[in-house]
DNA sequence: TATGAAAATGTAAACGGTTTCATTTTTTGA
DNA sequence: TCAAAAAATGAAACCGTTTACATTTTCATA
């Protein structure tokens, strides 16, 4: 096993200095024509590779994006990363994706692990830990773009769904139905994404001076099983639902089982709305009716926004927030006609 | 904006030289009870934080590993991400994912990207370049674990899928049905899974002695369009398949949706079956009945023996290969009573 | 041909750590 | 108390690049 082999080396065999073996290699700075075919010559023999760790040292460049997450499932985050990689990749730029799984601690680590040196810059998606996200985030020596997060953050550059509009628009169409007993599974505590839709949700309940029934609200994990003990709950208790907005779509698939066990027809005995608009949410039966979330474009802002902030054509301290809008998917589980089939 | 604070500058206000503070920080070396305190209490205070970049480049380890896949979409892609993410976190260290982007060149880019020192080894799934993809693994310098390769390939560490022994048993379950015409829709050319799976097909049939017609092979690409159209194409020709062999679910789905709107009737005109048992096959009414993917297993096996070859506990030139078994999962699709509703 | 500008190349100092080996300090035991 | 052993520390080389600056070479022009 030989040692690896290295700009020295390369100097060496051609008689020139590691710096002329650079600048041919790089292609900054003057060479002459013939001493860089002869660099190149022996680059290609030797197979030359440059460590890109050494030359981060000194470039303090990696054309590395970093992207964190608080999960690494469910389809949603794939799309996230999916939109994201394929921008990297037309740049030219490689991603590396990593989970926090939802610790503060972990954010804060993988934050240190990427910028010192790793990314130039990141991408970070903290729904659940944002309190003093901020604060790393103005730490932090690369630029980094914020998910999803609490937008009161000053100081930050952030992009979310506008979560709010969305719980607000759906909540109202349940509300032209005419259901009077609309129940919210909510999402867990201190997920902002969860806070902003119950917000929605009851604020349209409000403007169209319909009680909120504390028993018609349950909280859930975002995830199918907690939707479907969530159901379960608020039909046995006296006051049912006749109408149920889960907070995504996945809890929505809980509920769809759940009903399916307690022979509960939707949409005749119950409405049920999710949130997300995920793939599945096609699949079921009838099809759902939901808030289509543009993972695509939020991604494709965030990634945009970073680069330019990387290449300094944005400021990086400057702040920025922006909320993009939901849309509606009618399916037939509000009982609009499924138009799906 | 003060300079990045370093292992020099702790030094100097400690009073010691760096080596003392590296000796301190790393628990390598001995250094006085008193002196690692006052290093220990500057280092906090300063919150200082090691360059991985400058560390990695003398250690040659960078605790992270990399993971590079055909492309990020399906929650295939993301169990597979999220199962072996979840073993590297919990020994501490990084995951870097990256896509292929199926192409050959790319994966040669990534693992030298990768291989040259900012991963200590790899896991590589790249089940349709693989012509050349041996030579690249043997060319790298850290460790490399294959995931559903063509496992023909010498001088590799591989694990895979046992995709024929999957195609062969849900054929034959589909044939002691009593199936006769029996299509399949096969997965892209050049995929080996694909072809694995087509084998299985193939010699199931052969061996109950049933023919092979060339007009009930058509071939997809593995997502949900391409069963689509395949469905319809099969079902517009004069022999009619009595049951269909999805070579994954994405397409099953796909053909799902043709029959819907042909009015062809699961099971009772046609049989279908899929294979990876997704999520979304079990939200399929009636539920797909398919093969179960271990992906789980597949993931954590490859993670765990790629740690043992960067910790040297195995020869990371020793060549290895592991088939994963499958299982059955019954729906009702393929004619068997339902028993998930 | 001499001269100055431009082009090509080299030297050496970073970058921020780790580690070998030598040196100093402390501890131990007779 | 003193030598020897053990423990703690420091000096400096090294990892593989890039790059500012100095130096040399080439080339065009007078």
């Amino acid at each position: 096993m030989h040692t690896t082999i290295n700009i020295r080396e390369i100097a060496r065999r051609a008689g020139v200095s590691t710096a002329t073996v650079s600048r041919a290699l790089n292609n900054t700075g003057p060479v002459r024509e013939k001493t860089r075919q002869r660099i190149l010559a022996i680059a290609q023999e030797l197979d030359y590779r440059p460590n890109p760790m050494a030359r981060s040292l000194t470039t303090k460049q990696t054309n590395t994006i970093g992207l964190i997450l608080p999960e690494l499932v469910d389809e949603f985050f794939m799309d996230i990363i999916h939109t994201i990689d394929e921008e990297v990749y037309h740049t030219n730029r490689f991603l590396m994706v990593a989970s926090s799984h939802s610790q503060r601690n972990v954010v804060e680590t993988l934050l240190d692990f990427m910028g010192s040196g790793r990314v130039d810059g990141v991408i970070l998606m903290a729904p659940q830990v944002n309190i003093e996200v901020a604060k790393l985030v103005r730490r932090s020596k690369r630029p980094v773009v914020l998910l999803n997060s609490k937008n009161n953050q000053q100081q930050t550059v952030s992009f979310s769904i506008n979560n709010f509009q969305g719980a607000f628009s759906i909540t109202e169409h349940l509300i032209k139905h005419g259901y009077q007993r609309i129940a919210m599974i909510q999402g867990p505590d201190g997920n902002c994404d969860a806070e902003e839709r119950f917000r929605g949700f009851s604020e349209a309940l409000a403007k169209h001076k319909l009680p909120l029934h504390s028993s018609l609200i349950v909280t859930g994990q975002f995830n199918e099983e907690s939707g479907y003990y969530a159901f379960n709950r608020l039909m046995s208790q006296n006051l049912q639902p006749d109408a149920v907005f889960a907070a995504n779509d996945m809890m929505a698939i809980g509920v769809y089982k759940a009903a399916q066990q307690l022979s509960v027809r939707i949409p005749q005995d119950v409405a049920v709305v999710g949130f997300d608009n995920i793939y599945a949410s096609q699949l079921l039966n009838p099809r759902l009716t939901t808030v289509h979330v543009p993972i695509d474009e939020l991604g494709m802002k965030a990634i945009r926004y970073l680069l330019r902030m990387i290449s300094r054509e944005i400021d990086p301290a400057q702040s920025y927030h922006e909320a993009i809008s939901t849309g509606l998917i009618i399916g037939g589980s509000c009982g609009c006609q499924d138009l799906s089939r």
